[in-house]
DNA sequence: GTCATATTGTGACCGATGGTCACAGAAAAT
DNA sequence: ATTTTCTGTGACCATCGGTCACAATATGAC
């Protein structure tokens, strides 16, 4: 019993460093968050913080395997929604999760964080495989509804695949980058909700139409 | 004379100091580089590095705006070939800009910085602006392109002008992300140089088929 | 209850880094 | 030759991520 309890206490720790973080990450940024702070906030010592993550960057990869997990379950709900059609899936994934990073700015920028080289060499590894994998996993879903789209006709299946998930996946990365506030040239473009909600349907709208148009090589002159 | 020649030999110094990052980036991140550093291989002392630049990330800004500008050179260059019709130019100008980034490494690794709001915060003003002015030029030179497009009759006219740059600009800068060795979940899809061609190559084919494709509305049943 | 042992938390400490500034030394002016 | 101006410098500071010897607490034996 005890040593079961000394466990779940370990664990109730663990979970308060990061949401202690997840709410200090609401006022300001990761890069001037310090570890000392984090553990103050949370009332514990410093070396304490250090029994649970072997680096700074583990929590923040920590917090954006959380998130990641929460998407993937919804996307994974979407896929087995068979009430849907393919192509409404495909809409339905891409707009849950391009308005998850629009309403997450922490998320954003832990997302962001993710895509540079420095943070993936300096994180676990164990953390790094399994971001991974869950992304992966957020293609594979993504795929099965692309899948079930062509055999329902929609989904032009001339389009060659690499083509295909070569420009969704960067359009929808672009788009998070594009998102942030005052993360692109044009400022006063993505300010308000409203201005990012329809950029959203705008790119979205723009990765169905790619999806579903006839193969290009028939309408393009070089 | 005299306070002319004082004058060359610091701004030779500041290039020096540039020239000698440069070389430093060639074999290691930026973030392990220290200004210390920077100053003994240049040659002075780090105070003096702090007389051309108001903090550490200026230099890596001033950097990065070089590149934008020998971009921006070669994107007008296109922009003014009339030997090109619209789509030609906006293909070369799309294959350039990216076969740029991924021969030069550590520019994928300035504009992505860029991109972190704790970047664009702390550089100066004043290279932040020309940043941002910059781009915005890119973006003119191609919309110039995309409307010779149209005028030729390549270019479908009909897509909303929104939704068509929230799209291509997206791809675009996702395709950036991309492009990065190990910057994705499949680290394997992008290590040899003739992979991110092949990469280049779709994601171009599929900027350019978005923009001469039918109207997506005609098709898709929602 | 007491002592011995094991486990876990801690904050002083370390090395490194970005940034500052008083001052030395060179150049210009007189 | 002397004063004045200006520029380069590196010692210095504050901060931060990370470590570790030790303290505090829990566990177990008797």
């Amino acid at each position: 019993m005890h040593p079961n309890r000394k466990m779940r206490e370990f664990e109730r720790r663990e979970r308060d460093i990061l949401d202690t973080t997840l709410t200090l990450l609401t006022g300001e940024q990761w890069q001037t968050i310090s570890v000392d702070k984090i553990a103050q906030c949370t009332g514990i010592g410093k070396g304490t913080v250090y029994k649970h993550f072997d680096c700074k960057n583990d929590i923040y990869a920590h917090l954006l395997l959380d998130n990641y997990r929460q998407m993937l379950t919804q996307l994974k709900r979407l896929a087995a929604d068979d009430h849907l059609t393919g192509v409404q899936q495909i809409r339905g994934m891409l707009v849950y999760t391009l308005e998850y990073h629009r309403e997450n700015v922490a998320h954003q920028h832990m997302h962001l964080h993710f895509r540079q080289k420095a943070f993936r060499e300096q994180i676990s590894s164990s953390y790094l495989q399994q971001l991974d994998d869950t992304e992966e996993q957020f293609i594979e879903a993504f795929e099965q509804a692309v899948y079930k789209g062509i055999t329902e006709g929609d989904v032009n299946p001339d389009i060659p695949r690499e083509t295909m998930m070569a420009g969704v996946s960067a359009t929808f990365e672009g788009a998070i980058v594009m998102l942030q506030e005052g993360g692109c040239c044009k400022q006063q473009m993505m300010q308000t909700a409203e201005q990012k909600d329809a950029y959203i349907n705008h790119v979205v709208d723009y990765m169905i139409a790619a999806l579903i148009r006839q193969p290009a090589d028939k309408q393009e002159k070089r």
